[in-house]
RNA sequence: GUGGUCGUAGCUCAGCUGGUCAGAGCGCCGCGUUGUGGUCGCGGAUGUCGGGGGUUCGAAUCCCCUCGGUCACCCCA
């Protein structure tokens, strides 16, 4: 470790079997869970020009900060992908794909920043995007797929957090009461907040500090603001959610950290789970989006969800744990290895998981092998079921028998299937 | 990017205020069983003590720089 000449870069991981079987399952829950709801995966390119992911906003500094940006070999100023949601946009306006239009997507993410516990510089999350339906029925949904998902993975002590943006006319009316509010109690907020009242008042909601919570506790919310249609589209997000049975906390301080979002927005927060960095699966409503990004104007709505954080999450809760790595049978050849080259290759192809020992190894070593691969049936060629033409079938297992047997090679598949189908309770 | 903290064999770690301090457990390899694993017994290999520089007669142990992990801020998945 200390001697390698090179090491993986500052802020990424190498997922090694065996932990890497639980993204492999990870990765299949999630696909099950939308493909189910009628989600289409797509795979878009991990890098853009820099503009579909940086437009003109405020807070625009903060994200060009953390971009992974550089100029290629042509001149083009691109940048690998910060989130998902901005790629699934580009490509619904180059494509121009029919309307409603459900697609989820599995991606790494870079951001340049700091690492530490359930941040990285490349993460990688899962997501999905729905465009083309303002309808708050969708809204519903899309929550609700968050919600299975995370209920698939056995994650029980999540909570769910939901707040609402309006309209960008609500939310720009709610901003000029609040900076004006706030302004009013600057001297009361924490020194490092105060700042943050002229540019970016929403942020000061979202502070960790104390003197400020104390403060914005009493702010005012912008549910209190909203015109009659945000407040309806508000109001029947919730009441399908409660019909549905999911339970959720109206949290009038959640801010989420992209600019583009409008309506709806909300994150699941596992409850066991300390660090700073918790949330796990985190989207919302961004009606505006498209036509930024120079679209016709196309509602849209989605979430993002981590990968290395969900995994973390679930290690809180023990859920969720890899699944056994597990092959059939484990050929051992003492004659030399031919054997055990042509016998693997046609257990394979029967659909019999295998696996060998290579380097002409002594039986010892070779049945070592077979314990660790926990292989429930050792195969024996030795020279006597080679003079014999059968082969020796060892079970390694309790639960598969103790007794080896001596079978014809010609009958060796059948008798493999049908002991592997035998697994003792 | 700012501040704190940690970095010793593949893994988990012990090494107090500098002087057999290069170790333990697990794992790995071999032998006991030249055709039988998992148990047991015996034996063995692996570290420039993250890297570089400095102080000292002498540094894993002190100082500086650097790389990496980690925690908080920041930001977010």
């Amino acid at each position: 470790m200390a001697r390698a000449k090179y090491q993986a870069p500052k802020g990424t991981q190498d997922i090694l079997p065996p932990e890497s079987a639980r993204w492999e399952r990870l990765l299949a829950t999630y696909a099950s869970v939308v493909e189910r709801a009628g989600y289409g995966l797509l795979q878009s390119p991990m890098f853009e020009e820099l503009g579909v992911f940086q437009r003109e906003s405020e807070g625009a500094d903060a994200v060009r900060k953390e971009m992974y940006d550089f100029t290629d070999k042509g001149g083009r100023h691109v940048a690998l992908r910060p989130e998902g949601t901005a790629s699934v946009v580009r490509a619904f306006v180059q494509h121009q794909p029919t309307a409603p239009w459900k697609v989820w997507y599995a991606t790494p993410a870079f951001r340049y920043e700091r690492a530490q516990a359930g941040r990285y510089r490349q993460h990688h999350q899962v997501g999905l995007e729905m465009l083309g339906s303002a309808d708050p029925d969708v809204d519903v949904e899309v929550i609700s797929l968050g919600w299975e998902f995370l209920q698939a993975l056995g994650l029980r002590q999540v909570e769910l957090l939901l707040n609402t943006m309006g309209t960008p006319a609500d939310r720009l009316a709610y901003v000029g009461v609040l900076r004006e509010w706030l302004a009013e109690r600057r001297g009361e907020l924490a020194e490092e907040d105060r700042g943050k009242v002229d540019s970016h008042p929403m942020r000061v909601l979202d502070s960790k500090r104390r003197d400020t919570q104390r403060v914005t506790a009493e702010a005012p919310a912008i549910s209190d603001h909203l015109s009659p249609e945000s407040a309806a589209h508000f109001a029947r997000v919730q009441e399908g959610l409660t019909a549905r049975g999911i339970v959720f906390n109206l949290a009038p301080r959640l801010v989420r950290g992209f600019d583009y979002y409008t309506h709806t927005t909300f994150e699941f927060v596992p409850s066991l789970v300390e660090n700073a960095q918790a949330t796990i699966l985190g989207g919302g409503r961004y009606d505006g989006l498209v036509e930024e990004l120079g679209g016709q104007p196309t509602p849209g709505i989605g979430f993002g969800s981590g990968i290395e954080r969900l995994l973390i999450a679930c290690d809180a809760e023990a859920v969720f744990p890899a699944p056994d790595r597990r092959i059939d049978v484990f050929v051992i050849d003492v004659t030399g290895g031919t054997h055990a080259r042509d016998l693997t290759a046609e257990l394979r192809a029967a659909g019999i998981r295998c696996d060998r020992a290579f380097d002409q190894k002594a039986m010892r070593a070779q049945m070592k092998g077979a314990d660790r691969s926990g292989a429930p049936f050792a195969i024996i060629i030795g020279d006597q079921e080679l003079a014999d033409g059968v082969a020796t079938v060892r079970p390694l297992r309790a639960d598969f028998g103790s007794d080896q047997q001596t079978i014809s090679r010609a009958d060796l598949v059948a008798h493999l299937r049908d002991a592997l189908s035998k697994e003792a309770p």
